[in-house]
RNA sequence: GUCCCCUUCGUCUAGCCCGGCCCAGGACACCGCCCUUUCACGGCGGCGACACCGGUUCAAAUCCGGUAGGGGACGCCA
């Protein structure tokens, strides 16, 4: 049995998206499931549009999601003379032919049989040309079947059948004598050995005339699967005006990779009620069987629940090095301060983000600006100096060094005096971290370490 | 307009191929309660869907037909 082999194609023309991230993944996953040969493939025969920033910025996504591939990143625009070579081929065989209409010409008539509710296919003008004039520009055309049907299994939507009728002539070479997309595709496609091309449904309607190519080139038509298109929430195609569809966008919003892989593989995909996969586990569970044949729409939420799951359940000290360029962002340097993982440890079920744990973890490098004077005021500010200097003294007198320890400090301390925890710990929270919404007391103090305590608790009585 | 595809809670989905276990299960979000020194985490519970109409059948989310709605394609873009 000959091994599989997939391909991820992108064009260079934007940087790569959800969208593609995840046809990029479902290929992945194939490939390392089946232990088959995932190829990278830049579709760089649009000269005009394709950008070396835009293939950095694929490769740059693509390695950060950790989707490796064997082979590649090969460039079309490298096999130009290949395509020449078929395109005159097909021409020679008579399965192509030299078309003379100018674009203008062709657009008045699109737009003529759209108006009038015909399908704007060409209408075959020079089909039949016997002339060709020397000086003239000309466009190749395929030859295609005018009647019949072609169809093929597409492994996510069973057969699809398209008539013939409904496929014109479509253009193979430009004026110009570049290739075009549906030409590139099927050579690339074929000299690769590609055996299934995961892809868009968007490219359902190309692929019968891909099929129709493959036979006429005499290449081995592979298997297809068109996995759905994810949509915005007013459900049409997802794009910019529904908020960041760039993969590095979301790392720059503060979101782990392992987190966008997660929600990724289970839009369009399911393996039964499982909702939480590590990279294992979907190669493992993975099936293209299982992909849904409907679109699905983008739903931020459950990203933010996936990577909130992440950063609870991650290493402290890798997300410390993930969280370093935030803070440096935020113009904290974290080796000014308390160890960076064990104060990452006290945030982890906190916050969503790298962003939300960055900006609650400042307090810990910088001793509060400014406390939150209406919470103060709650407290009665009057018995506030007497709290804290007896906080301050009990910290003093008494050994503690776990944060159950201290927090059982706290706890005689009010047993002793007769104050309840809540008029003591919340203003202690204030003191340490300026507001009332920080980790627990006892975890603040172990990270802070008592000297730095004993100075901001010094510090907030000095200003009451 | 024409062709192709799709249609289960607001959203992601299980179930559908091989009808009965489904007066439809899970997850996100939302609401409530509990836990709790804050905020969170967590636990428990609630809300909430088989697009519609016909047919087949003892029995349909599951099979068949139609309708409606949505998406995609119709480029000398990919």
């Amino acid at each position: 049995m000959s091994s599989i082999r997939v391909r991820f194609a992108p064009s260079p023309t934007g940087y790569l998206h959800v969208g593609g991230a995840r046809t990029a993944l479902f290929n992945w996953l194939m490939a390392r499931k089946q232990g088959g040969t995932f190829i990278l493939r830049i579709e760089d025969t649009d000269v005009e549009r394709s950008t070396q920033e835009s293939v950095d910025a694929i490769l740059q996504g693509m390695e950060w999601l950790g989707l490796d591939w064997d082979e590649g990143p090969y460039y079309q625009s490298a096999n130009f003379p290949l395509y020449k070579e078929h395109v005159q081929g097909l021409i020679d065989s008579g399965k192509a032919y030299k078309c003379y209409c100018s674009a203008g010409e062709l657009e008045a008539k699109r737009d003529l049989a759209m108006k009038e509710g015909r399908k704007p296919k060409y209408d075959g003008t020079c089909r039949q040309r016997a002339d060709q004039p020397p000086n003239d520009p000309f466009v190749v055309r395929f030859r295609a079947p005018q009647s019949g049907v072609t169809s093929f299994d597409d492994l996510v939507k069973g057969t699809i059948t398209f008539p013939n009728e409904e496929l014109d002539d479509l253009i193979i070479q430009r004026t110009d004598g570049t290739p075009t997309y549906n030409f590139c595709v099927v050579i690339d496609d074929a000299i690769m050995d590609i055996t299934t091309v995961i892809r868009g449904d968007d490219h359902v309607n190309n692929t019968p005339r891909q099929v129709q190519l493959y036979e006429a080139l005499g290449f081995p038509v592979p298997q297809f699967a068109h996995v759905p298109m994810i949509l915005g929430a007013d459900k049409t195609r997802l794009s910019k005006r529904h908020g960041a569809t760039s993969v590095i966008a979301y790392r720059d919003m503060g979101f782990l990779p392992e987190a966008l892989m997660n929600y990724l593989v289970r839009l369009g995909w399911s393996h039964g009620d499982d909702e939480i996969f590590t990279r294992e586990e979907m190669i493992q569970k993975f099936d293209i069987a299982n992909v849904g044949r409907s679109a699905s729409v983008f739903n931020p939420d459950k990203l933010l629940w996936l990577n909130a799951h992440y950063i609870k359940t991650g290493d402290p000290e890798r997300l410390a090095k993930l969280l370093i360029p935030f803070l440096k962002e935020r113009g904290i340097d974290p080796k000014q301060g308390p160890d960076l993982a064990a104060a990452v440890r006290t945030l982890q079920e906190r916050a969503r983000t790298m962003i939300e744990m960055a900006d609650a973890i400042k307090f810990y490098y910088h001793p509060p600006a400014a406390y939150d004077e209406a919470a103060l005021a709650k407290f009665g500010k009057d018995h506030l100096g007497a709290v804290y200097q007896a906080v301050s003294d009990k910290l003093v007198s008494t050994p503690a060094s776990t944060a159950a320890e201290y927090d059982s400090v706290f706890k005689d301390l009010c047993t002793e005096q007769g104050w309840k925890m809540p008029q003591v710990g919340q203003p202690v929270r204030i003191a340490l971290s300026g507001g009332t919404q920080a980790p627990g007391i006892g975890e603040i103090i172990v990270v802070l370490g008592k000297e730095e305590t004993l100075q901001r608790l010094a510090a907030i009585i000095r200003k009451l």
